[in-house]
DNA sequence: TTGTAAGCGTTATCAG
DNA sequence: CTGATAACGCTTACAA
């Protein structure tokens, strides 16, 4: 009877119950499955059948125990509400599973519950974090250094010793949003985005406004619009900051992000009645899903988030394997997707 | 200097490492972190402290290897590229750490990416799977409950013997669709979605056909416009089907998801040159964020993930307790969300 | 209330 | 190549 309930509810074969139906030892099932052990051959498919039959898998972290090592590496992102995080969750997940770890993807949107994530984290003896841009605070990434627990951060300042960082290459970006703009005959210039306290915004802006300079056709300085966010809605706020001017209002706007200029091209269209591309042309900087549906069809700084996710996880396994290794600083490639919103390239 | 070097790399502190520090044994130092153990406060303090000091955290993996449980519940999902469910993760991790589980992320996009995904689950004893909608196949599920594990899936048929289904109300959603439609003055309708092969679009489908059943002033049959996907491109590509026909075209049409409506209302716009909501009125399913911005601003019936994860969790919760327990199936209750592409309400 | 000892499912070590 | 034995970090009888 007590027996009958056992079978009933530990679904779970053990290495013994195979090494028992099998007619080996305990070790020889180990063996079989770990890759480049000495066991023979017909051991080793002794052990594979009775494994197949009884369903057996390896139990992981009973493995990651002895061998002093874990599987999971700590994802924590400030919300899945922004789209480009979310597109860089797929393949961050990917090269971190190439490299046998799982992530754990912790919410930070409240600061409580960051706090209670940390915890989390640590109760799984987590390999590794990474940290995407925006609320996660720096704080809690020294946390982790200081107990000597590998931290690679993306889209953020290299302001944590000890910490890596991969970036994209905001500075080439905002030359390329300016080039473009110029390209298409604007003559009028402002900027959108978090560019003060934003690190990413920050970037972004000063290549801008720098790849402007000395500009011949410019009328005025370069408008620097700062948002408190990077969503649409900081977006929408811009613009009616930026319209409702006296001054002459700008032709050519370079938005942060992708979210900030739908926003942005949003309340221009429908608040203002004006028309994107033909009174004011729009850069963004991502290259969301959204960026390219019909109804925007925005052109844009795309971010590769294949080459960021798998730097980022190449930065943090190597971390792991030497944590003193000296901090690095991985610039990504952005490129350039040209759709409707910056205009036809004029004369 | 061995010592040293552990003392370097170790960095996770072990219940006997506290206590050393705190001057008890081994047993105390686990009861001071097990909830109404017996224990006496002037010890539970004093492991406290000393645990505070070492940066102790109990090792989950550990505790619940003895305990015989886990704490991990597999999501697998058939993609981040869809909205919808990407706003049901959020919740649904939320739900799931209330009762002390970690979502582990299944990414189900690839046919061979899936296999290999239940491999690794089994592999970290997880305590229950939940599925979400679309491409996971059944196959894959009943392996789970043949192993005795919890499966609680979300917009799906009730098609597996032992699992818990949670749907939204698609009855009453296709329902709403009508009746907003109606009141819209349309006379001439359509669906658009995946009505054959999926479940959802199906049983939306059906509650919309039988609501227009007997309007007197109706024209015609109910336009059925089969999709194979529920993605924006699937709505682009209905748009192309249902204006170029030589009989009138519709001038009300309920799409199965929102992303669907997204792509025919773009293509109404910019393709055919005609307006959302005056000469084709458009309501949607799901609610997600692209729903809201102003270049859509579309009706539609909103799904509540909050609900949603709520149910799920909390099936999946009592059949871990009862594998046995009779499989439910939980309804939803779903709302309008009332914007401007179903048009204003006439006579 | 406390400490001691056994055991969870693995793998590493060391004989054979 | 194979099998016994110890160990990983923890919880939980059991005895004190």
């Amino acid at each position: 009877m007590n027996d009958k309930e056992k079978d009933k509810d530990k679904s779970w074969a053990t290495a013994e119950d195979v090494a028992k139906l099998a007619g080996v030892s305990r070790s020889a099932v180990s063996r079989a499955f770990t890759p480049g052990a000495s066991i023979s051959g017909k051991t080793k498919t002794l052990v594979m059948q009775a494994a197949e039959r009884l369903g057996y898998q390896v139990d992981i972290n009973a493995r990651n125990m002895i061998q002093g090592r874990s599987s999971f590496v700590g994802v924590v992102t400030s919300g899945l509400a922004n789209p480009f995080r979310v597109k860089l969750l797929a393949p961050l997940a990917h090269y971190l599973g190439e490299h046998g770890f799982l992530p754990i993807l912790m919410n930070a949107d409240d600061a409580d519950q960051i706090a209670h994530s940390l915890q989390i984290l640590l109760s799984y003896r987590i390999a590794g974090v990474i940290m995407t841009s925006g609320a996660p605070p720096l704080a809690l990434a020294s946390e982790y250094v200081n107990r000597r627990i590998p931290v690679a951060m993306v889209n953020r300042a290299a302001e944590l010793d000890g910490a890596d960082v991969v970036n994209s290459d905001n500075d080439a970006g905002g030359r390329m949003a300016a080039q473009r703009l110029i390209q298409s005959g604007a003559t009028r210039f402002a900027f959108v985005g978090p560019h003060i306290s934003n690190f990413s915004g920050k970037a972004r802006c000063d290549a801008f406004v720098d790849a402007l300079k000395g500009l011949p056709r410019r009328k005025g300085d370069v408008e620097l619009c700062n948002t408190s966010t990077d969503s649409y809605e900081s977006g929408q706020q811009a613009a009616n900051t930026l319209l409702n001017r006296s001054r002459g209002i700008p032709d050519g706007v370079f938005c942060a992000t992708d979210m900030i200029a739908l926003g942005f091209i949003d309340a221009v269209r429908h608040r203002f009645q004006k028309r994107v591309p033909e009174d004011i042309r729009v850069v963004g900087f991502d290259d969301i899903q959204h960026a390219g549906l019909d109804s925007y069809r925005l052109s844009t700084v795309a971010q590769n988030v294949q080459e960021l996710a798998r730097h980022t996880v190449q930065v943090l396994v190597e971390r792991m394997n030497d944590f003193d290794t000296p901090a690095q600083v991985r610039v990504v490639p952005v490129s350039f997707v040209e759709r409707d919103t910056a205009g036809p390239i004029s004369g």
